[in-house]
DNA sequence: CGTCTGGTTGATCTAGATCAACAGGAGTGG
DNA sequence: CCACTCCTGTTGATCTAGATCAACCAGACG
């Protein structure tokens, strides 16, 4: 299932440039070229398991990642979901602690690892990458801290719009005709679980927006009916 | 309301070992001891407000700092409690954004304030440092996702059960005969909106951890009847 | 063809929000 | 000293969002 992707460097890889790597002079980056290990996944491919010691840090270059994670009583919650530029792995590496989620693949991609004695010494020998990982880690902080709010706060209807947006913002077809249509990167299922609900009720809170005219689904494409609505909509309900 | 604090030097300070200064050398010790300004603060206090920009950061030497969210609909979140040894407001600070939410004094404290400049210069310097704040903010962002699992996966119930063994770890007295003993740092209403739920709620609840003799409470004070039980409980109910 | 997985719908039940009243301090001010 | 308000907390009654249980359908896949 999992096998070594074909060559590509660093230098070359466009999403580095959003990503922790994006600081690195000529040298640590040929440095890192040489270190990292391209792997492509297929959807459902674990990248690591929740509670396992980590081996390394994974930087996603194409796809879509889904961290996952579990508690005792086996109900599961997909914490985040990481783009291309994205890396995972970091929080158990700089923590020496086990994960504490699970990295699933959501769509086919390509994702290159760095062993933990490889990204050790990089942290020791240039200070920036440290502040990029902390960087990287306060916008973390930041979205779970508002995820948090919202599931205090709003209800299931406006978190799913809430997320819709996001998908809009991180999705969105780049060209320009069909603007306000989505295709959405995972299934009903996981959406509930993005959103912290039940799939059935994610299943009638997508009729009840079709109803009021707010949102128009078919398969995983998703039409925005009118953003402004949405929005305000947002800024004004509970 | 806030006033300049006796003398106190960073050398001498004991939570300053539990926070991310443990790792300062004689020389940037002193300093930091130049730097800071040590500032007295009682209950009702804010240190900063939501939405204000970041002057510098905020070092607990003693007492109890809440951090509030408050949402466009009104709605408040107690985020985190801070126990002496935490540093507030450097997030704000390294990503340059306003803070994200106000920091409320909760117990009389001494809170040393450190200019967003000399932090700067001190990061640059010592790369130490951003690496402390890089495992401090990881430890944040472990914590903050536990609560949006307890928070979309358990009831108010099991949750205040969670929060009063956090409580018990955290605020125990440390003398040994009145072990399980604790007295409860925040009022109910702040204790409520700590696990996102309404103040009529939390009294219900308290009295049904009454009835079920898992807990007695007594104004601010709180017995645990039976540690194993309660962490039984939560172990195996939803 | 059966089996499985993902999704939809219906019926029911309950945890918890909400609205409302009230009780005990703690000031405050005459 | 009493009368007043303000604030925190408790209790009661009601209502509803959403979980849960169950049946069902459609496509995928052996």
């Amino acid at each position: 299932m999992v096998k070594r992707g074909k060559e590509n460097r660093c230098r070359e890889c466009s999403t580095r440039l959003s990503s922790e790597w994006c600081c690195l002079s000529g040298a640590s980056l040929d440095a890192l070229d040489r270190a990292k290990m391209p792997k492509t996944y297929g959807p459902g491919d674990i990248i690591y398991n929740q509670g396992t010691d980590c081996e390394g840090i994974y930087c996603i270059s194409s796809g879509l990642i889904g961290l996952r994670r579990l508690d005792k009583d086996g109900n599961s919650a997909l914490v985040r979901l990481v783009n291309p530029g994205g890396t995972i792995g970091y929080r158990s590496l700089i923590k020496k602690a086990p994960h504490s989620n699970t990295a699933e693949v959501l769509a086919p991609s390509t994702v290159c690892f760095v062993k933990r004695g490889i990204v050790c010494s990089m942290l020791q020998s240039d200070p920036d990458i440290g502040l990029e990982f902390l960087s990287h880690s306060l916008n973390e902080l930041s979205e779970t801290e508002d995820r948090y709010m919202e599931s205090v706060t709003l209800n299931v209807k406006a978190r799913l719009l809430h997320a819709l947006l996001v998908f809009y913002e991180r999705f969105g077809s780049k060209n320009g005709d069909e603007e306000r249509m989505i295709e959405l990167p995972i299934s009903r299922q996981d959406l509930a679980e993005l959103i912290g609900t039940a799939p059935e009720t994610m299943s009638r809170t997508i009729q009840r927006l079709q109803n009021e005219d707010l949102a128009y689904f078919d398969g995983r494409k998703v039409r925005i009916s009118n953003r402004a609505n949405v929005e305000d909509f947002l800024h004004t309900a509970h």
